[in-house]
DNA sequence: GTAGTAATCTCATTATAAGAGATTGATGAA
DNA sequence: TTCATCAATCTCTTATAATGAGATTACTAC
């Protein structure tokens, strides 16, 4: 998390560095014994151990076999309260239901956080989903259907710093090569309310999605993926405007939902 | 969290202070303004503001419409992480899949975490699902087939604690109304190798559970649910055979996965 | 028992978290 | 525009509590 744009440099206080600890649990290192969490983050024995000592007691890490640390019940404990009580989900849902009956597509809801988007709903067609986006994954702001719904509505002041960090991923996804090219495009997706992007993330896969507005301003974006096979001109304008028209549903709900 | 016992009267230190704010975050109140926390927690106004900015940079809340806070998109991210991260929802899910089709049930794998179990993966049968419950929803300590399986293979010294902690709800589950009337129950469902339970959680609903053991220490529980009208003498003995081989087969993955 | 490791404790030192109050920033009204 | 109001952040001093070296204790395995 942090800022997302340099690295912090700013001295850590002793909350962020113990919440740094968790940063270190990733899919590809999910487990941690103290020895490696003292070299990895350079903190001394009785430190490391006193901060374990809280993540544990918090639930946030707890002891796996073999003296090592996973993370711990209290994340699916509040994961599960997050889902209970997210507007947006319990606004987004049946529209999800809805569409996920009536294609055969994977139906997303997707917040947006500055510089990343995560899915928090999803609903896949039983019938062959194309690609799976369970909620936690995080998406790519640089492409694909979700990310250009989401900054077609932005204010220029702030679309411009992403189309400058995001520039190469835009060009090669064909947004545009120059800053005015993909805010034409950008005013395009915006006429049409819904952004339209093929194989951008999932190769194969088309993404029909359009923003969820809070006050005229995007939190979130509702989408529909489907393989690339079924999606003639006919259907993709179907669903688009079928999106097009739940986006908006969610959107006048979201004003008295304080999402 | 925290001890679970006693109210846990030592003085906090400031991570524990900083992540008191996130306990406030609950169902019945998953948004709450900075004045709402300084008022609740004590904090003053710089100090809170503090705290938030911790925990707002690291994700775990969010500000929402109206200056509030809500649980942040740190707490999916790392639910996510957990879900495919752990050993233990790999090693089940296929038999938790297996057991779904083969029945109208609902099949949970649930972690036991000292006072409390929380399910970790739960499928259901299509039809009918008589109860749902899903990853992240906590489960009681004092009544169910999931506790007693779990009670049942623990060493003594172990379970005497949580006999007297839960004296009432066993008693009123007809376990026993003594210790050691409870004890003896508790070692038929040891010999048997799964707990029966009929409507002590969800009225009309029957859980069938078999512990997971690592290294010979019950770690988990594998429970099937079904609805009680479904349940004559002949399908429970059948399923309570499926469950218990199915916990035996997950147990004997577990020692080699560090679950 | 005993070796070897893991976790916790002690305590002096010093960094730093806290708080009162001032200041700045945002928002909306006239 | 200016002003009022509320929200958020800053300043700076003080007292508190976090830190780390090393000792001690608790586990495990043999």
């Amino acid at each position: 998390m942090g800022s997302g744009i340099e690295p912090k440099l700013v001295k850590a206080n002793s909350q962020e560095r113990v919440l740094a600890v968790l940063d270190l649990f990733t899919e590809a290192r999910p487990q941690w014994s103290p020895e490696e969490l003292m070299k990895e983050l350079g903190y001394t024995r009785p430190t490391l151990y006193r901060y374990l000592k809280s993540l544990k007691d918090s639930g946030f890490v707890m002891p796996t076999r073999g003296g090592r640390y996973a993370l711990g019940p209290r994340v699916v404990e509040m994961d599960y309260l997050s889902r209970r009580s997210d507007p947006l989900i319990a606004t987004a849902m049946p529209h999800l239901e809805r569409l996920s009956a009536a294609h055969p597509c994977t139906a997303l809801a997707v917040r947006w956080y500055g510089d990343k988007t995560l899915c928090v709903a999803s609903i896949a067609s039983s019938v062959s989903p194309v690609s799976s986006y369970p909620r936690g994954r995080p998406m790519p702001m640089g492409r694909g259907a979700i990310a250009r719904s989401i900054m077609a509505f932005l204010p220029k002041q702030r679309v411009m710093p992403l189309v400058a960090r995001y520039a190469a991923d835009l060009r090669s996804v064909g947004v545009g090569d120059t800053p005015e090219d993909i805010l034409a495009t950008l005013k395009r997706v915006r006429r049409a309310g819904v952004a339209i992007a093929f194989g951008e993330v999932t190769p194969g896969a088309v993404g029909i999605a359009a923003p969820i507005l809070d006050a005229g301003y995007p939190i979130a974006s509702l989408c529909i993926t489907i393989a690339g096979q079924h999606a003639n001109g006919k259907l993709i304008d179907r669903i688009s405007s079928e999106v097009r028209e739940a986006a908006w549903q969610i959107s006048a709900a979201a004003d008295m939902n304080s999402m």
